[in-house]
Formats: C-alpha cells, sequence, structure tokens
DNA sequence: ATGAAAGCGCTAACAC
DNA sequence: GTGTTAGCGCTTTCAT
C-alpha cells in the first residue's frame, strides 16, 4: 500500500477517507503519492472489515424481455447514484436457478437484493434471503401475502385494458398468456381481463397458453379462432407476446386490427415504434427498478427492514392502432382453410 | 462460523473445500452442522486471500437497446457456467462515466471485464485496465489497433447491406446513425455501405446524423428527402434506429417498403416480430456476450493475456419486407405540403 | 496528529 | 487427520 510516504496504513486511511484528523503537511503527501501510483482502495478488504459490500444483487427471469432490461437500467442508476454497484443473476424461469443464484450473491454478500421470481408466495429463494435478513424488494411480481414488492396492480390494469377493449366494441376475447400456470401475473392479468368481461355481462375470455416463444402460436391461434370463431381480439399478457400474436395471424392472413385486434402489456418501447402500434398497459417499468432499489438502499442504510406491502406505481392504457372496433364479420372465416392444422381436442 | 462441532475452522474449510484430509467421521460432522446452520462461504474473505474474486465487470452504453442485454445475457450465461458473477455498469455513452466506472469494478477486484466503450482506440477506460493488467475484451467495438474484441465486420456487413439494397434496385440512398461522430461502428458501417455504393458507380450515401431517440427524426428525413429527392432507401446504423425511421416515414405518409426502403443492423428479436419485417444484418449478439466472457474466463484461469485482435463472428443479411424494390415516382413527391419543416440549409 | 494492533472470514503452510 | 499461525487489505479502537 501506499507507504510510500513513510507513514503507517492507518493514516493513508484517514486521509483517502477524511475519517480522522491529518496534518495539513501528510494530508497532501499521502494524497500525492495516492495520485501517482494511481492507488485504488480494494472494496474487498473495505467490505470484509465494515460487513457492508456496497452491492445489490439483481436476479431477473431473462434479459431478453426489454421490459426486465429496463427495470434492471432504473435499478442500476438508482444503485450507482448511492456508491453501489448491481451484481446480475438470471434465472431463466426456473426456480431451482433463482435459489441457486440467491445463494451465490448471499455468498457474496450482497447488502440487498432486487428480484423478480417464478412465485412469490411460495418461493425457496425468498425463503433464503429472509433468512438471511437480506434486506430485499420484488419488482413485477404482486405477492397475496404482504412482501416489499413495487409493481403495478396487475388485476386493475388488465381490468382497464378489458374495458377498453369492450369500449371498442369488443364481446368476445382471448386472452394469450406465456406461462399461464408459473406466472402469478399471468394469472392476476387474466382475472382482471375476465372481471371487466364479466361485468359487461360477457362471456369469459377464452384462455390461450403458449408453451415458448411463438413456436406453436400460429397453429395454436388458428385452432382457438376456429373452436371459437366469434373472438375479434386477443390480450396478451406482454408485449413480446401481443407482437408474437401479431405476426402470427398475420401468417394467417388476419389483419391488425381489421381481422383481429391485439392489446399487450408493459408498454415497452418499441411497442411504439412497430406498426400498427401496438395498444398496451404502459408501466414504468425502470422506475419501478429504480423505485424497488431506493426502497432497499434506504433499508441498507437505515437498518431498518424494507417496507411492506406492495408499491403500486401508475399504469395507463396507451391506445394504439392495433386495437379497432370488430369486423362484422367473423375473423374465422377468413382463416384460409388449406393451413387449418389438426385439431387438438381438449379433454 | 461452524465451530459448532468443536473442531478448527482449517478443518472445516478443508472439508468444505475438499481440500485436505479429513476423517469419514468428521467429514460427516461438519457436513451436517453446515447443513442445520445454513453455513455459506464468505466469498468477500476467499476473495481476499485468494486474490480472486470470481466477478467478471460488464460495461456497455445502455441497456435500452436489446442488442446490449442480449450480449449480457450470453455473458452471464458463459460467466455462471464457470462460477462467476457479472458486475454491472452502464455508461450511457459518456466516456467520463465509463472511466468512473471502470474505477469502481477495478476497486470491487474484478477478475475481467467485458465492455463496450465510446472510443476503442482512445480510451481512458481501457488504459485503466491495462495498468491494472486486468484481462479485458471488448464487445461490438471494432479497434484499429490490435485489441482483443469480438464482433461482426462492420465494414463488410454494411457492405453487404448496400449490395443487397442495389440489388433490390435501389440507386441512391441514405445512411442514417444516431452518433455518427462517437462511434466507430457507424463510421466503418457508413464506409462498408460507402462501398458497396461506389463499386456499383452509385453517388455516396446521403448522411443523416440524428441526436437522440427519434425526437426530430421525422422532421430531419423530410428535410433530407426534399434535399435529395431521388433517395429510396435507407439504411440505418441500428435496428432500433431502423423502426424509429420507419415510423417517421410512416408518419410523413412513406410506406415502407413502397415508398422508402428501410434497412437495419444487429438483428434484434423484436425485427422478425415486427410489420413488415425488418431486413437487417442479423449478428449473433448473445454469442459475442459468450465469446467475449470465454475468452476473458480462459485468460483468467491460464494466467495468459487474452488473445489479442478482433474476433469476427458470422454476420447474416436477413431479409424482410421492409426492403423492397423503389418505386419508379420519388418518395418525396408523397410528402405533405403542409408539413414541411423549416429547412435548415447546411453550410 | 500519528502509529500499533486487532480482527473482518477465509486459505495455505506448517506443525503435531 | 487436525490444530495453529499468518496474512489477504482494510478500518477502528486505543495509545502515544
Amino acid at each position: 500500500v501506499a507507504e510510500h510516504v513513510g507513514c503507517s496504513v492507518a493514516t493513508v486511511s484517514r486521509v483517502l477517507n477524511g475519517s480522522g484528523p491529518a496534518s495539513a503537511e501528510t494530508r497532501a503527501r499521502v494524497l500525492a503519492a495516492a495520485g501517482e501510483l494511481g492507488f485504488r482502495f480494494n472494496d474487498l478488504g473495505r467490505a470484509l472489515q465494515s460487513r457492508r459490500s456496497r452491492t445489490l444483487g439483481v436476479l431477473v427471469p431473462s434479459l431478453l424481455n426489454p421490459v426486465f432490461a429496463s427495470a434492471i437500467e432504473g435499478a442500476q442508476a438508482a444503485a450507482a447514484g448511492a456508491g453501489y454497484q448491481i451484481l446480475l443473476a438470471c434465472a431463466d424461469y426456473d426456480e431451482d436457478a433463482e435459489l441457486a443464484a440467491v445463494g451465490t450473491l448471499l455468498a457474496k454478500q450482497v447488502d440487498g437484493a432486487i428480484l423478480t421470481v417464478a412465485n412469490p408466495d411460495d418461493s425457496a429463494a425468498l425463503d433464503m434471503l429472509r433468512r438471511a435478513r437480506v434486506p430485499y424488494c420484488l419488482v413485477f411480481n404482486q405477492p397475496s401475502r404482504d412482501e416489499p414488492s413495487v409493481g403495478v396492480d396487475n388485476v386493475a390494469a388488465a381490468r382497464e385494458a378489458g374495458r377498453r377493449m369492450l369500449a371498442a366494441g369488443h364481446r368476445d376475447m382471448a386472452f394469450v398468456a406465456l406461462r399461464f400456470r408459473g406466472s402469478e401475473r399471468a394469472r392476476l392479468r387474466f382475472e382482471g381481463f375476465s372481471a371487466a368481461l364479466a361485468e359487461a355481462g360477457r362471456p369469459a375470455p377464452a384462455c390461450l397458453e403458449v408453451d415458448e416463444r411463438g413456436a406453436d402460436l400460429e397453429m395454436r391461434l388458428h385452432d382457438l379462432l376456429s373452436r371459437r370463431p366469434g373472438i375479434s381480439a386477443l390480450f396478451a399478457s406482454n408485449d413480446m407476446l401481443a407482437l408474437a400474436c401479431m405476426r402470427a395471424a398475420a401468417r394467417l392472413g388476419l389483419e391488425t386490427p381489421g381481422a383481429l385486434s391485439i392489446v399487450g402489456f408493459d408498454g415497452v418501447a418499441i411497442t411504439d415504434l412497430v406498426q400498427p402500434g401496438l395498444a398496451t398497459i404502459a408501466t414504468p417499468s425502470e422506475a419501478m427498478g429504480r423505485h424497488a432499489a431506493s426502497a432497499v438502499l434506504d433499508a441498507v442504510a437505515t437498518g431498518l427492514p424494507v417496507a411492506r406491502g406492495t408499491g403500486f406505481l401508475d399504469f395507463e392504457f396507451r391506445p394504439g392502432d392495433s386495437l379497432g372496433p370488430p369486423r362484422a364479420s367473423e375473423p374465422a372465416a377468413a382463416l384460409p382453410r388449406d393451413r387449418r392444422p389438426v385439431s387438438q381436442p381438449r379433454k
């Protein structure tokens, strides 16, 4: 270390941290030496001693959905502003991976964590975090128990979407989700959407659950529209999926919104770059990341636990060209006969 | 620590690391105790002692462009596979922020770094990394000096795009970039694109440099097309920008590709979800992140420096509906008179 | 105002 | 096989 100046490490520490007295002269010499030698503190030693790593763990299911990237950007900004760094982990929607990732984050002594988990109401990863008494805050998740979390009210948001779709004149609609079973968000959005339709005395929405990114989406959509030809609009549980639906519809010869209206969820940046512009529930994903990080940082600073309970941020229905009035004739009529896939009758 | 079992920390360390001998019995007792107490090593202590943090720094300009998110995902995967974590930093295209970020990463003792910088040929951040003898690898950057980097050959890729556009029948085209001055990638892409046009004896492409995300894009585009009415196609330096151009064109009443063809660069996931599908240079961004991380991890493991020189990965022109033949009449003819903005004559 | 010393949690070298 | 010791780089009493 910089005992280049001929003084003890303690003095250097005091000078560089302004944490103790030092004569103007030694101070200058230390500063000069540190500058020349390009000295930087080793945060590891500091962290080890202070039991504070100045590091926040962030765990997301994936980076490929821009909504997560955006939240991370927000968390990153908030963290950097407080002199904190982000330790990143991806769990690929896998609960085991979540647990493993949290384990590693804890081993690395993160001071707090921001995360989106598969199942916030029963998560081994969260349990681990709690046992370790590391402050955390969920993002996007909407747990039913009283947990620190920030997001939007998925039920209300989806209800709003449903109402807008009803207002546009649609009477029979479907909900499309990527992993309905595994995601409380998809479930809550379905619930809100259903509630809106029920309020208006419309039939419950059909529910289309697709397995993975778009693979069989086209076929499944064809199948659905054949089974229930009255459907004139789709509500997708996120924007990426909505776009995938739009493409699938286009390939089936169904124009959006002429033959089939589509509404998304999240309001990621590209939604208003595409054509037709995607109608969606715009959510402040970056702000969510920022808020979550701030909450955790506050908890770290004060030593108090993170405020429990869901912090709801405002959402907004953003109209787009992809939601229009239903066409008089049923979309199914426009389906090409020859592309009809093998219909898989449900039990 | 787990001296719950009544033995020394050394023994525990040996057992839990399998790094030394231990009687079957003590081993069992230690394992049991560790399990019950939910003991996890503190990686900070370990890192401090072993001078190995098992952490890689990743520095990108932003997370909002999915191409970076995708590279990070790749790097993350590669790192996780080797038991490494990612320490994330964003620099917002600001060189000072880059330097500061690298400083923090170094203070946190990252074993290596993966980064995209504003100017790879003269970067204070890279200098700092070199001085610290921390292995690093650039992604996306294409430095002219011999630097460890992985990306695509931007000149060749842009030339390919230019050729495809020529093949589609376009004779006069423009290049659109977000920050032409600040990005060697934009410059190289312009170069390759220009070369393709020159080969074919076509006029050099017009160059439209936009300041920030789309704000004045519509006006600038209108301006450009008025000044040079023969332009029938745009090559944008990245996909997001290409989509923004498409929207701007649409607002000006110019259909894509009917009135104006547009080609992007990167091949981010949404390009083939939008309509019309965006023609683009598809690049393996996730693989870039993976390769960069592997290279750095190898260097860390072997102690050898990272292989210098640019590792070029394959790119591919991906046709899309946004590139079509030029229309006989000039697009400018379709421009609405009343929206014509104040024309800013260039010096 | 400054130095010496202890200790954060861990591992490696060396006893025993 | 197991314990002891020292030291990674830092901060923080406590002396001086």
